[in-house]
RNA sequence: CGGGGCGUAGCGCAGCCUGGUUAGCGCGCCUGCCUUGGGAGCAGGAGGUCGGUGGUUCAAAUCCACUCGCCCCGACCA
């Protein structure tokens, strides 16, 4: 492709709503637009990536014995209600009505309309096992689309449904997709670790996501030496352990502000002597969680042990308390508390006395606190010890690119999709669902494999192999040795810069689009007879007589796709 | 949904507080000249319902109210 022909529209400056990295490159290298909030255009720059990645993607699901089908992305709302996730789905999902006022919904994710042509189609144990896959349009209503692509409200993700007459049969396609997802993701040269993960809304026995670690992740994980690793949703460590000692209940004045800083200083104790108290209201009530005060509490957590659960407002506290937030907590009061596990044979604490500017000291929970329940509410953080080999764990920020479930029979029960076994019992297909975000490839390696100048793609997803620069296209020279050069190279994907602008401008667009492989021809280098030839992640070029680029391109560009 | 911020040309911004003629600047874009190894220079030019609606006023980008959109931090997920 000539540059000159081709629609790339490249940005010096990211719009200021850009964020993060792989954001803004994508926005400046003419890869996406953005339509609306978490909805884009993928640009033939853009679109060439999502096509490769698609394509490995189709090339491993193939591998291990998927079919590619294709699903509609509009459904009519009786499907979902069959599951009773029409109403579990809630505001995430899409809804439509047609000119009969007949709802429908923008898929999702598509189990129920696979479970619809499953108990069509499925009869017999001889027609499973089945893996069916697609690659489409999902639509989700996000609570916070961001990060560009990274959170979409329409996305493309690979979608795939294993069908089995039993659970090892779905152990067996679970495996095979465990083995295609680090095999897709190898190839991206994305380094994934895999780690335990919660089924949310998706319901069945297991799962597993692939994370890219990457601060402009969302999710957290737990990870440590000794090969555990999981989601901080479900992730398990243990708080450091610490020694409480034993003291007398007394009221101390603490005439600063009441937050764990400013209290831990003031009397001179660790933050871990000191018992933070929160008031939440559940179920109309209010109630106490307390914490060690060197931890935080995990609201998703939270939520889960106690639905519907807010924070306290700060007149509720005082109207209860009788002091502000900073100087509460349970002690003489009866409202009940729930105590977080990393207060266990907690004594010699100090909180709140619930009066302001004053605080109690020598606390100790058996004594004075009358503890309702002992809960794990507890934020795990870096240093936090692993429950399988008791060495520090270490909390990191990651992207999720994929995720992986056992459904077993939640979907084919509800929706009665059977078969007729070797025995002749009907049973409920057993099934699993697997899904990769394609987007999130793209833009996860542009979080791994970038500098201050641009992106530096993995060739297996680069747009375009291989970037030819000619410096000044009105030298003959230099035109005719770089058209010589393009038709060369005919057979690898170039992109030829014929543009007539000035050296600078192609070299910084070159570096920002991030093509693996430059070739430059230029009138310098043509008095010496030569050409320079350079990957992108190194700074060196070599200088190449113009009849042995090829050789040298063809070279380079082997070395990195690593054959 | 809670908290914070922003809407003025394709992109980045100034002007607004203290209302007052044709609303500015840089980049980009168009024409010509010139230049060609890391985002050149000169000259000329195009491009704006100042997010929208309503109000205050002789007069609104500027003040007030409402509203829409976008981004960031938190609770959900590929």
């Amino acid at each position: 492709m000539r540059w000159s022909e081709a629609f790339i529209p490249t940005l010096r400056e990211a719009p200021k709503d850009a964020v993060t990295v792989s954001h803004r490159l994508l926005l400046r290298g003419g890869f996406i637009k953005s339509l609306a909030s978490g909805i884009h255009t993928y640009l033939p720059l853009g679109w060439r990536v999502l096509k490769k990645v698609m394509r490995i993607i189709r090339e491993e699901m193939d591998r291990i014995g998927g079919q590619e089908l294709h699903m509609p992305a509009l459904t009519p709302a009786e499907l979902w209600e069959e599951t009773g996730r029409w109403e579990e789905y809630g505001d995430e999902m899409f809804r439509v009505k047609d000119r009969k006022k007949r709802d429908y919904a923008l898929a999702p994710t598509h189990e129920e309309i696979i479970t619809e042509l499953a108990r069509k189609e499925i009869r017999s144990y001889r027609d499973l096992p089945q893996i069916w896959y697609q690659i489409q349009m999902k639509f989700r209503d996000e609570l916070r689309p961001r990060g560009g692509v990274l959170r979409a409200r329409s996305f493309l993700m690979k979608d795939s449904y294993s069908l089995d007459r039993d659970w090892d049969g779905l152990a067996r396609s679970y495996e095979l997709h465990y083995e295609a997802y680090t095999r897709i993701f190898e190839r991206c040269k994305l380094p994934a670790v895999v780690v335990e993960a919660s089924a949310g809304i998706m319901g069945g026995s297991e799962s597993h996501e692939f994370m890219v670690l990457s601060e402009s992740g969302e999710d957290s994980l737990v990870i440590c030496s000794c090969g555990y690793s999981a989601n901080t949703e479900v992730g398990e460590a243990d708080p450091v352990p610490v020694e409480f000692k034993d003291g007398e209940l007394k009221k101390v004045h603490t005439p600063v502000e009441g937050t764990v800083e400013k209290i831990t200083e003031f009397l001179g104790i660790p933050a871990y002597h000191l018992m933070k108290s929160l008031m939440y209201v559940h179920e109309g009530k209010p109630i106490f969680v307390v914490i060690r005060g060197d931890y935080d509490i995990d609201e998703r957590k939270l939520v889960s042990i106690f639905p519907g659960i807010r924070p306290a407002h700060p007149e509720e506290i005082k109207e209860w308390t009788g002091a502000p937030a900073g100087y509460i907590s349970p002690v003489g009061l009866n409202i009940p508390v729930y105590a977080d596990l990393s207060l266990k044979g907690g004594k010699g604490l100090t909180s709140g006395a619930n009066e302001e500017f004053y605080h109690l000291t020598g606390i100790s929970l058996e004594r004075d606190v009358k503890v309702k329940e002992w809960v794990d509410v507890r934020l795990v953080k870096t240093g936090d010890r692993c429950r399988r080999c008791g060495k520090e764990v270490e909390v990191r920020r990651a992207i999720e690119l994929g995720h992986i479930f056992k459904l077993g029979t939640k979907y084919s029960e509800a929706m009665r999709a059977t078969f007729l076994d070797r025995d002749g019992k009907e049973k409920p297909i057993v099934m699993g669902s697997y899904g990769i975000g394609v987007e999130r490839i793209m833009a996860t390696a542009i979080e791994v494999y970038h500098d201050e100048n641009g992106i530096i793609w993995p060739i297996s997803i680069a747009p375009y192999e291989v970037i030819l620069l000619s410096l000044n296209p009105s030298n003959p020279e230099v035109r005719e040795t770089a058209e010589r050069i393009y038709r060369e190279l005919g057979n690898v994907e170039i992109l030829y810069d014929d543009r007539d602008e000035q050296p600078g401008v192609k070299f910084k667009d070159a570096d920002l689009i991030g093509i693996p492989v430059r070739v430059v021809v230029g009138e310098r280098g043509l008095k010496r007879g030569v050409v320079e030839v350079k990957k992108r992640k190194e700074k060196e070029s070599v200088e190449v007589e113009p009849g042995k680029v090829k050789e040298v391109v063809m070279k380079m560009r082997e070395e990195l796709y690593g054959y």
